[in-house]
DNA sequence: ATCACCCGGGG
DNA sequence: GTGTACGGGTGAT
């Protein structure tokens, strides 16, 4: 039998994996009970008879092993290990726990603990999901391989859910009444009870292989479960009976926030997928099946976790694969470092402080995937840093800190990484070329990225599975090398360089300038690591700190020759923004977009400043509907920590009092209507209880708007009390706006998170 | 003035 | 099941 995994989980009941295939006749279930899960246990070697002994006698354990495997990854030879066999599936991680902590058993480690029994397998029959594989007679066997550029995915049918609840609050709430469903094109209605029947039909008699929902792990599923529980009606999901299982939603902290992780609602042989999740939002089917097929992580989980949980996957999967156990807790100390190494080690990437103001004709050039392009280069991971064989003075010497890396054996980081930067660089070109698969090389190109990017931070995440901070530094420290080196490059080839930033840097060409193919090519050459054209710019402004007037690192904005635009920084970009403000900088930037140079932009400058003012007006008439002046606050924690009455917390008050707290990591939208007021009711309005009456503080919306004038403008001369005070008296009588500029248009649509886990 | 709090990052 | 550190901006006290 020929096709796709599409999803695998372990059956705890009866110790077995469960497997579904993807055929051209249906889905397949698959359950194989001769799967042995297993973990290992090192110790002294004399030890390894009597530990065994002991551990032969325990309840949970099945069996009990004595054999050989290389303990670390840079490790030559094999030691002697306990492969340990737990009876049931379930009582792996009690063991693993009780063995660790209270079986008085000394100098001993575990490994090959917390991965998950899918890719235990995977791993075990050397297959992998979403690949094309036949199983016959109990055999797998992979019909192509996992690294293979030019695959297909199964044609999976994707079918919408969505409920309508009624919300007598604004917002529903899981008591409230269902209303009515609607799967794919069917709409159901009729009593509650009648809604999930007809559910349960139309999902039997459609039997899609995908369920998508808007939020269906933090409010649709778990609404659903409790419905079908209060009506004692059983509502089948997946393709097998189970039971929705509550796991509990929580906040954890990643990417520098807090993040509200809901709950997750997994279906057993279908994909429950949220089009809100991060792989499916970024890069959809095509983009979440390539990280699954590498990670071996199933899709329906994979949708759920981001691309450092995949690739932390890949490196599991790279490292078993190499006969090396996975430790289960990492437990290796920093080098010593006296306090001048720390603080060389500790700097940042480099960074070069910009001209304030408004330039022309300013080249930017950019390194892509700069970091992991190091790790590959530099063969920088844990096991190749300061390794003992290059120990003599061979090694590849670290800039400045006096560590090395190897030069004898490829790290795990470079061999993971190797891969994925070739298969950037392949679906990157791919994608500039029309044809039927274009969409599909763009968005494995989008999933790859963030998979390279995140790979830079793992080294330095202290909890990071294979992670070791020096390697993290030696990264820095590399780039930085890197960017200095090219930036004298670009000098020797009569550039100025105006600005710089980790791997990025704006250059301006003297008269005797040399051509830019040229000089990319000569940074090629010399450096190694791709560097490219971002663009000329047309023109660009550098923003300058607003609070001590010196050029701010990564706020600016400009106009590329193909008439692009790029900003960084400014409120625009950033999610809180509420959509007014937004559109009111749009407009300001699509009318200097019109400048081609910077005599043209200035005399733009009072055009920009009165669509500001029609703006301005338009609020001051009331003509602006209340939607568009609400502000997304992100929570980061729970009402009671809170000491400052901000207008966020106002609104979390208001939430609370209506019966919907709300956790770290989700978010807030409201909008203010009164900045002054001490009284949460009176300060803020939350977005969803909005009835229409309300009347925004048309002072504080005069404010932020222009603020964002000044964020454009402040090098310019024009202050945000310049620009209160023309907004403040009447616009000009002619409307001055220009001509929309396609380019922000594209912008616009992406400015904040997709992912707002907040309540319908 | 100081503290509290939120935002960004890539195309 | 999980990147950190940090500059930047702004509001409350």
């Amino acid at each position: 039998m020929q096709g796709w995994i599409i999803d695998s989980y372990p059956n705890y009941d009866s110790d077995s994996i469960v497997v579904w295939l993807w055929t051209e006749h249906g889905a397949r279930r698959i359950e194989d009970s001769r799967f042995r899960p297993s973990f290992f246990m090192s110790a002294p070697p004399s030890e390894l008879r009597s530990y065994r002994q002991r551990l032969e006698i325990l309840d949970e354990i099945g069996e009990v092993r004595e054999t050989r495997r290389r303990l670390n990854l840079g490790d030559e030879e094999p030691s002697p290990v306990l492969e340990i066999f737990p009876r049931h599936y379930r009582d792996l991680n009690d063991l693993a726990k009780t063995i660790d902590s209270n079986g008085g058993y000394y100098d001993h480690r575990l490994y090959n603990i917390d991965m998950r029994f899918s890719q235990r397998y995977f791993l075990h029959h050397d297959i992998f999901p979403l690949g094309l594989v036949d199983y016959s007679h109990g055999v797998w066997r992979m019909q192509e391989e996992q690294f293979a550029l030019e695959y297909r995915l199964p044609p999976l049918r994707a079918a919408l859910l969505d409920i309508a609840v009624d919300a007598p609050m604004g917002i529903p709430r899981l008591q409230d009444k269902l209303l009515g469903a609607r799967l794919c094109e069917i709409d159901i209605g009729g009593s509650e009870g009648e809604i999930l029947e007809k559910l349960n039909a139309a999902l039997r008699d459609l039997d899609p292989d995908v369920i998508l929902t808007d939020g269906g792990d933090s409010f649709l599923m778990p609404y659903l479960a409790k419905k079908s529980e209060a009506l004692g009606i059983g509502l089948q999901l997946g393709r097998e009976p189970q039971k929705l299982g509550e796991k509990k939603g929580r906040s954890y902290f990643t990417y520098g926030r807090i993040v509200y992780k809901p709950g997750q609602y997994l279906l057993k042989g279908r994909l429950h997928i949220d089009r809100g999740h991060f792989a499916y939002r970024e890069s959809e089917m095509a983009g979440l099946g390539e990280l699954s097929r590498l990670s071996t992580i199933v899709p329906q989980e994979q949708a759920r976790l981001t691309p450092g949980t995949a690739f932390t996957a890949m490196q599991i999967n790279r490292a078993t694969r190499d006969g090396v156990l996975v430790m289960w807790k990492k437990n290796l100390p920093e080098f010593f470092k006296d306090a001048e190494q720390l603080i060389r080690a500790d700097r940042g990437g480099f960074i070069l402080e910009p001209e304030v103001g408004v330039h022309e004709n300013i080249v930017e050039l950019d390194y892509a995937s700069l970091y992991p392009n190091i790790m590959v280069k530099f063969n920088l991971s844990m096991e190749t840093l300061n390794c003992g064989c290059c120990a003599d003075g061979g090694g590849q010497p670290v800039p400045g800190l006096g560590y090395h890396s190897c030069v004898k054996r490829l790290g795990l980081v470079p061999r993971v990484l190797r891969p994925l930067i070739d298969r950037k660089r392949y679906y990157k070109k791919l994608k500039k070329e029309p044809g039927p698969k274009q969409e599909i090389y763009r968005e494995r190109d989008t999933i790859l990225k963030w998979t390279l990017v995140t790979s830079f931070g793992f080294q330095g995440f202290r909890n990071a599975r294979f992670g070791r901070i020096e390697c993290h530094e030696s990264i820095n420290a590399h780039a930085r090398d890197l960017l200095v080196r090219s930036m004298e490059i670009a000098e020797q080839h009569g550039y100025e360089v105006v600005h710089g930033i980790v791997d990025s840097l704006w250059l301006r060409p003297k008269a005797n300038a040399s051509g830019i193919d040229k000089l990319v090519e000569h940074i090629n050459g010399a450096i190694g690591i791709p560097i490219d054209l971002e663009g000329v710019y047309k023109w660009v402004v550098f923003l300058p700190c607003k609070t001590t007037g010196v050029g701010a690192l990564n706020r600016y904005y400009g106009l590329f020759q193909n008439g692009e635009m790029k900003l960084r920084g400014i409120e625009l970009r950033k999610h809180d923004t509420s959509p007014f403000v937004n559109e009111a900088q749009k407009a300001m930037l699509d009318e200097l977009s019109h400048a081609n140079n910077v005599k043209e932009f200035v005399e733009r400058l009072p055009r920009a400043v009165a669509v500001l003012q029609t703006f301005a007006q338009r609020l001051k008439d009331g003509k602006v509907p209340l939607q568009d002046l609400v502000l997304t606050k992100a929570v980061t924690r729970q009402l009671d920590e809170y000491t400052v009455m901000t207008s966020s917390v106002a609104a979390l008050k208001q939430m609370k009092s209506r019966g919907y707290p709300i956790e770290p990591g989700e978010y807030i939208r409201f909008v203010i209507t009164d900045g002054q007021s001490k009284n949460s009711e009176k300060k803020v309005k939350v977005a969803d209880f909005i009835q229409g009456d309300e009347k925004p503080d048309v002072n504080e919306y005069l404010k932020l708007l222009c603020r964002a004038g000044e964020t454009l403008l402040l090098p310019l001369g024009y202050t945000e009390d310049r620009l209160l005070e023309i907004c403040r008296s009447d616009p000009p009588p002619s409307d001055p706006t220009p001509a929309e500029n396609p380019h922000l248009k594209e912008i616009s649509r992406r400015s904040g998170p997709g992912y707002m886990p907040t309540r319908h």
